[in-house]
DNA sequence: CGGATTTGACCGGCGC
DNA sequence: GCGCCGGTCAAATCCG
């Protein structure tokens, strides 16, 4: 710092690049500084406007969702007894008869009783109260049955949902290994352990995701399930605050060194975690997304600013550079041009991890990006099958996808080209209401280095339903040196099987869901007519408590669906193009 | 006044 | 080693 020049000299390269390194060091500094970090990514989270779900039809109905995966257990019966009342109430308004039988529907121990007592009253009163009897212990008992089925379904939903979650995280897991195949022990282990159990294994992935060395913890947790997941993530939240984990969570970032001079003297050293940290010999995936926009930029839920223009020698549109401002230190980046050939078409790349939550908007089309990706990644076949399916059979989890993911409805690309392994989806062809007919699933190649990461690496949003149960995960994942290790090998069928099942999991899940809850609620059923999208909402679910701040992870239902409330940013584009049709 | 943009310079990688 | 090129930085500027 102090050996910098004068501020007017931009020439000089090297002090400014030493500047650079400054900075990221005081980002750091920062970062530390505010051990609360994770809070703030919580907060963060919490914030996310209820703006997006009222922009979009589908987002209320995640919402819906959302409140009742997580709830999930907890919740669960207070939902259910609530479930109850409403039925109850229902009952009573609608039949006059009901009404008595509802008192007695509350006594239905005594009610024997007190038959006896007016039996002896009188004989054809009684006979009628007898009816009277039978019929309410006849509607009584149909309720509870009811209000049973609807307990155990609710249960299974729950199972599903986290068995799904899970699984999922196994197949990272698996991509990851076989991506990097160092010899990590830690690799050997997490991998046998997911052969074996998927709850466990989502446990063990966790950790060893986990950049910092919390084993004790692990063994606990793993055995433990999700809630003890949830308890990770508040350690996890700690970490956020830590600089390690934001810089495990840029990933790919590159500390820019300074010129000789720095470099002699010490300095370095204080970055020096994060520069190794950081360093990667491969560059992360990227995600990119076309979409037909007059806006400059689409909407994608975040708050990007921009640090850079350039013209890119291909076309004439200059290409936009922008981060990620949702959360001190995010390390996601994405830039945004249009077309060279038909400029309404906005081809927006991203690139990185969040570390923080995002917004449900975002949710939705990170999950369909990472489906997407998922798919991709299951190989050639599969995604030919998808297409199959697309046109017709319902029952491939290719269709389901589609189904499920009202973005995918396009195309996606994989493209091995370039340094890093791109996703491509594009939504420029979507006729506004079919989701499924236009919709067309393509993987052109099979880069080297296509796994999991990429999808999570999606622009929008941190890995959907992992977020959930590991917070900590975005960071390592997405920036695994692609390279080392195609999906090649033995494994490759298991993973492809795993991914499908993944994206047919989802579905199901989703439906299954939406059905339920939105029977629950008694009021929005809207989630069964338009159904599956409201996997977006699951997702959503899972990502706002998932992000690991302790505080999320604390209350995590609530968190996501109160913290909604009020953060100003103002409704900016109207430009939901990818949501709506594009 | 603080935060976002603008914009020209700077850097590292790559191909020649 | 040089120049191109994709990215990034950060001073200057804009804007609410
Ligand atoms: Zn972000």
């Amino acid at each position: 710092m102090e050996l910098r020049p004068p501020p007017k000299q931009q020439h000089h390269h090297h002090h400014r690049r030493r500047r650079g390194g400054d900075e990221e060091e005081e980002q750091e500094a920062a970062a530390m500084e505010h051990g609360h970090l994770s809070l703030h990514g919580g907060s963060g989270g919490a914030f996310w406007r209820p703006r997006d779900e009222e922009e979009k039809g589908g987002g209320r109905r995640g919402e819906i969702k959302e409140v009742d995966f997580f709830l999930g257990s907890s919740r669960d019966v207070a939902a259910s007894r609530r479930h109850d009342d409403a039925f109850r109430g229902t009952h009573g308004g609608s039949g006059d008869v009901n009404i008595g039988l509802d008192l007695l529907t509350t006594t239905t121990t005594t009610t024997g009783a007190a038959a006896g007592d007016a039996a002896a009253g009188a004989g054809e009163e009684d006979t009628t109260k007898n009816h009277r009897m039978e019929a309410t212990t006849a509607v009584d008992a149909e309720l509870r049955r009811v209000v049973e089925e609807n307990r155990r379904l609710r249960g299974m939903l729950d199972e599903l949902t986290r068995s799904y979650s899970a699984l999922y995280h196994q197949y990272l897991q698996v991509t990851q290994q076989q991506n990097h195949r160092h010899p990590d022990h830690l690799i050997m282990n997490s991998n046998r352990s997911s052969l074996t159990q998927t709850h466990r294994t989502a446990a063990t992935t966790q950790q060893f995701l986990e950049p910092r060395p919390s084993s004790t913890a692990q063994a606990a947790a793993a055995a433990a399930d999700v809630d003890m997941a949830a308890s990770d993530d508040d350690e996890a939240g700690g970490s956020d605050a830590s600089p390690s984990l934001t810089s495990n969570t840029g990933g790919g970032n590159k500390i820019r060194r300074v010129g000789g001079q720095d470099e002699t003297a010490a300095p370095a050293r204080e970055n020096g975690e994060q520069q190794t940290a950081a360093e990667l010999p491969c560059r992360k995936p990227r995600v990119s997304v076309r979409a037909r926009s007059e806006a400059p930029m689409i909407s994608d839920g975040c708050q990007w600013r921009k640090y850079g223009q350039k013209m890119a020698k291909g076309n004439p549109c200059p290409r936009a550079y922008y981060r990620c401002t949702m959360a001190i230190g995010c390390p996601v980046r994405k830039q945004v041009q249009r077309c060279a050939e038909d400029k309404t078409v906005l081809i927006t790349t991203y690139e990185g991890n969040h570390n923080h939550q995002l917004p449900p908007a975002a949710t939705t089309m990170a999950n369909t990006t990472s489906a997407a990706a998922a798919m991709l990644l299951s190989g050639p076949a599969a995604s030919r099958d998808g297409a199959a399916a697309l046109l017709g059979h319902h029952h491939h989890p290719a269709a389901m996808f589609h189904h499920s993911f009202p973005y995918a409805s396009t195309m996606a690309t994989l493209s091995a080209s370039a340094p890093f392994p791109t996703i491509t989806l594009d939504l420029t062809q979507t006729p506004a209401g079919g989701a499924g007919a236009a919709g067309l699933l393509h993987a052109l190649h099979r880069p080297p280095a296509i796994h999991p990461g990429a999808a999570q690496a999606m622009p929008f949003a941190v890995p959907p339903q992992l977020a959930m149960y590991l917070p900590q995960q975005r960071a390592a994942p997405g920036m695994l040196p692609a390279a080392s290790a195609g999906l090649g090998g033995a494994r490759q069928p298991s993973v492809m099987e795993t991914v499908t099942a993944a994206l047919a999991d989802p579905n199901f899940t989703t439906a299954l869901a939406a059905a339920i809850s939105s029977v629950v609620a008694g009021g929005a059923h809207q989630s069964l007519s338009t159904t599956p999208r409201s996997a977006s909402g699951v997702a959503v679910a899972g990502d706002g408590n998932g992000n690991g701040s302790s505080a999320a992870a604390a209350s995590p239902a609530l968190t996501a669906a109160e913290a909604p409330a009020a953060s100003g940013s103002p409704p900016r584009l109207a430009t939901q193009s990818c949501t709506t049709s594009t």
